[in-house]
DNA sequence: CCCTGATTCGC
DNA sequence: GCGAATCAGG
């Protein structure tokens, strides 16, 4: 197989909406995620919102554009990181977190539904519940005999309905789940404390 | 172990 | 230019 515009082409568009080179790979056929990779690089368009580790920034290989004049900016800490509010962090919160998640939940769980390990009727992070309603809508949808050892197996639906599959997403290594679902299904039990926003 | 992208280097 | 092998990281 050869790089004609065609499969260039579905590379860069898949490469833009975030897809990983293994998959890409998979879709356009006769390719390794290697040949696809080195061919992103060769096509100059690398960097992306990657989703794991890559070089943050050791780099400061600064490429002056065009008509940027320098700008020197001596950032004493190589992290911009959040301005924490300057809060004398005195004992716990004063008991009522605010609640600024609007409640126009769903109910997810029908009935009698032999769900997954549940943090029981607790109180599941609302964005944990936000992400996970975003990734089903990209869920593979998967029936029970397509499940494979690294696919999702979160049930979603009802088993008793036509409207039953499984969430099939790339599962989180080691779980059963993946990442939006593993969040929802494993909660520390105690994990209550502040986001990470 | 699985996966990710990055780089190298012979072809 | 291509991509397997290898590397580095999660």
């Amino acid at each position: 197989m050869s790089w004609t515009d065609e499969r260039v082409e579905l590379l860069k568009k898949m490469w833009g909406e975030g897809q990983s080179a293994s998959q890409i790979a998979k879709e356009l056929g006769g390719v390794t995620r290697n040949a696809v990779i080195g061919k992103v690089h060769r096509l100059g368009l690398s960097n992306r919102t990657t989703t794991s580790s890559s070089k943050p920034a050791a780099e400061a290989k600064e490429k002056p554009a065009p008509k940027a004049p320098a700008k020197p900016k001596v950032q004493p800490k190589t992290e911009p990181a959040r301005p924490v509010t300057p809060e004398p962090v005195a004992a716990e919160a004063p008991a009522v977190e605010p609640k600024p998640s609007t409640h126009t939940r769903k109910q997810i769980i029908p009935a009698g539904q032999p769900l997954p390990p549940q943090p029981s009727a607790n109180e599941i992070p609302a964005e944990a519940l936000a992400k996970v309603n975003e990734i089903e809508k990209k869920a593979k949808r998967l029936t029970l005999m397509e499940l494979t050892e690294r696919t999702c197996k979160w049930p979603v639906g009802d088993p008793a309905t036509e409207d039953f599959w499984f969430c099939g997403l790339p599962v989180q290594q080691g779980k059963p789940y993946c990442e939006a679902h593993v969040g929802v299904a494993f909660q520390p039990m105690s994990s209550r404390r502040d986001r990470k926003r």
